[in-house]
This record gives C-alpha cells, sequence and structure tokens, in this order.
DNA sequence: TTATATAAGTGTTATACTTACACTTAAGTT
DNA sequence: AACTTAAGTGTAAGTATAACACTTATATAA
C-alpha cells in the first residue's frame, strides 16, 4: 500500500457499502428478502441485506460474502445493479454503496431458515417503508428485472429446477403484472425450444396435474449469448 | 462526521473514482474521446476521462465536474454503467471506479478545443489500448449503447440538433454495426412521430440536398416514457 | 445549354409474428 | 356416476417486418 500513498494519498476515501434486492416468487408471487437492521443507525427498521466492503476484497465477493452472512444462501444469481453517492444518503456519515440485485427461488429459502436469520420474505405489494434510499433501489432493481425478463428467459432463476407451465406463466404475469392468454404463453415459450418436458406431473394445485419441465442449460446459453427478444 | 466515526469507524475506507466512456458520432462513425493520462502511474498513457470523487460531492456530481474540468462540456446526457472493484485493478493502489457513459454529438468537441484539452477523438475500430480496465469499460459501454438505441430513440443524443435521415441512418448503422435499408429505415423512424421536418436543406452531402429534421422534445418524452422498442 | 453523375426520396407485396378467442380432457371428490 | 377444477390444445385475423428498384433534384462538366 505504499504506492498507494505516494499516488494517490491526497485524495478522499470512503466507505463502501453493497446492498442486495432480493426477488423471489412464491404462490404466485413476487417477492422481497428483508430484514431489520442489526445495527445502528436505525437499528430494527427494515432494510435491505446489506454491508460495508473489507479491505482486499472486491465489490462482487463482498456482496456474496454479505449475503452468504446474513441467509445462508450461495450460489445465487446476482449482478451489480446500480452505485448510490448521494452525500446524504446515510445520516450517519458519507457511505457509498453499490447495489446488487439478486434472484433466488423462494423455496431456497425457507421459513425456518428464515427465522432463523431474521429475514423475511415480502410482497412487493406489501413493501414496508425501508431505510434510507431502500426502496428507491428496489424500484430500480424491479425495473431492471422487468427489462432483462423481456430480453432474457430470466424467469427460469426465480424458479425451482422443475416447474409448470401455469408456474411459469405466473411468474411472467407477476413480473409483468398483468394477465397473459396460457395458448400464446405456451407457443411462445416451446418456440424458444429451451424447455424439456418431464413425464411427471405435479398434482399440488389441481386434480389433473400440470406436466412438469426442466429447461435446457446448454440451449438456453446459446439463446442467451445469441442476443434475444422476449416481449409478451 | 463525528456520528459516522461513532457508527462506521470500524470499517475500512476507499479511494472512489468516475471514468467516463464519452461516444460521439461524427463522419459516420461512432467514436470514442479518450487523452493521455496526465497523472502517475502509468502517466502519457491512453485513457478514458477520470478522476477522484472528493469530499461532500455525490457520484454524478464528480462525474459532470471531471468532465467539465477535462473538456469543457457541460449538460451532456451521462449516465452511471457499473462499478469496477476488483482488487488489483490498479496497480498503484485500491481504487473502486464508477464508469460512467455519455453521448455528445461530437462536433460540439472540435479539433481546436481537443488539443487544449489534450483529448481525441478515436473511431471505436481504432481504438488503441487503454489503461487498466478501461477497455473493458469501453465493451460494457458499448453494449449498453445497442440496447439504449432498442429502447429509446437514443441516438439523438449523439447528434447535432438539426440532421437529415441520411446522418440518421448512418449513426444507426454505426450502433448495430450493420446495413439498413432506407425505405425501412425511413418508415419506421417517421411512425414514431417525433420527428419535425424543417423546409431547410443540408447540401454539404449531396447536390440535391436532404432535408434536415429535428426532433420533438414533448412527444420524444412521452414516447420514452410510455415505454417503448425499436428494433431494426 | 445540355448531359452527366450523385445521393435523396418514395410504395408495394409477401411473409412472419402477434393477438384474440372457446372447448375438451384428466382426475379427484361427492 | 356425476361434478368440479385446473390443464391442455388450434385457428383465423390483424399487424408488423422485410425485401425489393425506380424517380427526382441539383451541382458540375462537357
Amino acid at each position: 500500500m505504499s504506492k498507494e500513498k505516494q499516488c494517490y494519498s491526497e485524495h478522499p476515501t470512503f466507505h463502501v457499502a453493497v446492498d442486495s434486492i432480493i426477488f423471489g416468487f412464491d404462490q404466485g408471487e413476487l417477492k422481497l428478502l428483508i430484514h431489520k437492521r442489526q445495527f445502528e443507525p436505525a437499528k430494527g427498521e427494515w432494510s435491505l441485506f446489506g454491508g460495508f466492503v473489507q479491505k482486499g476484497e472486491s465489490l462482487d465477493a463482498a456482496a456474496n460474502r454479505i449475503l452468504f452472512e446474513l441467509t445462508g444462501l450461495e450460489k445465487v444469481y446476482m449482478e451489480e445493479l446500480q452505485s448510490y453517492g448521494e452525500v446524504g444518503r446515510d445520516p450517519a456519515g458519507r457511505v457509498i454503496s453499490v447495489a446488487y440485485y439478486a434472484l433466488i427461488p423462494a423455496k431456497e429459502f425457507t421459513e425456518a431458515t428464515s427465522s432463523q436469520y431474521g429475514a423475511t420474505w415480502v410482497g412487493l405489494k406489501d413493501l414496508p417503508p425501508l431505510i434510507m434510499d431502500h426502496n428507491q433501489m428496489v424500484e430500480k432493481g424491479l425495473r431492471r428485472l422487468k427489462r432483462r425478463a423481456a430480453s432474457q428467459p430470466i424467469g427460469f432463476e426465480l424458479l425451482p429446477g422443475e416447474f409448470t407451465m401455469p408456474q411459469l406463466q405466473a411468474l411472467y404475469e407477476a413480473i409483468y403484472q398483468t394477465e397473459l392468454d396460457k395458448r400464446n404463453f405456451r407457443k411462445k415459450i416451446l418456440a424458444m425450444d429451451v424447455l424439456i418436458k418431464l413425464d411427471m406431473k405435479d398434482k399440488t394445485s389441481s386434480r389433473k396435474g400440470a406436466f412438469l419441465y426442466r429447461f435446457d442449460q446448454k440451449k438456453y446459453r446459446k439463446l442467451v449469448e445469441g442476443g434475444y427478444n422476449f416481449t409478451m
């Protein structure tokens, strides 16, 4: 670090934090994972999962570490969303925060683990006021999710490995906040040719049962790379 | 700042910089504004325009200030692109950099001012190696530009206030790196209903001259807000 | 003044995609 | 055996996209 001093020491330094907007999908609803803040200021208020970047740790690494520490979740789909650098955004001092957004199948984070970690899934409609600019971050994350869903079959990240057509459709309906025609939906999804139909049925939501699908990792990857548009 | 100390002082702090990817469009080519770095390390090597965030200055403010100081440009279309936080990205010390991307009509930054500020426009094809991860940033900026151009009529930011159809088409061809059919292009652009046709011609590039257009700010804004898709 | 060269400007048709729409099927429950 | 519930299926009309070639205006050169 001696070089650093030599070259840049006349410039100020800042606390840098990461905050994660964690989306999940369960019971036909798009949800957000939040918790009650565990340190001052604003201890006990609703907050995204966040923490400070440490020495020798990249931003991505910090985001992953913090997610793991606070929720036990690993290998989650995560990407940077945007930085928040307004001077007065944290009343307790100057903190520059890098927001990440993450998608997980809600079932991976059950009631049990939730209570252990003091975290809760909240429906996006019932979102309470969050600390500082966190509501703003969620808005931005949601916009990104919508856009991503339109340009990649990203919704898959939010579902368990096996899912039914009605579930997938409900997910897209939750993301776009609109109703879709099931015939057209199936047609379009199947035309993408990234689904593998299994010969098992999920009977939890109907007597008839709905066929389960898995999705074809290879074809999915090709599709995404080849640039691709999925408007509903 | 006493509160800051009280609450967060156990956490490390970092130098935070901003770097701007400045796109311009001139002579039918998409260009990038770069300069030779004016401080150590890597002084004299090609670099994006960047600098350190100061105390009491937001990230956006820093990006604008630095752009102004280094180029004299103000009121430029600018938005955050992404943060770069790898530990070893700057050989001289830990610096977290927030990349911005900016669009300006290349003519606003003439040869004269260029030399004054030691800046040059470089065609994207002829981009030299830039310091650190700056080439990576440019790649990312270019991808964003392409995406933006598809979801907003963003190209206008890169043209002077008045422009011809052939110019506009050349811009889109440069962004997408493809050729477009001029009849279909006109049809689509005009169907957007955001252009005002002037009864003046630009004769710099043909004997016949091409009609100039301006674009209708109000209608443009509505279009963008209403969510919108412009694939070519 | 007439011919020539150059880029600007203009419409139509075929095809692909998108949207709208209603009945049948499977299987558990009464 | 009849009933209930959600899953599953196809077609036709409308809209958007893509392909394609000739005419027009005007400066310059003969």
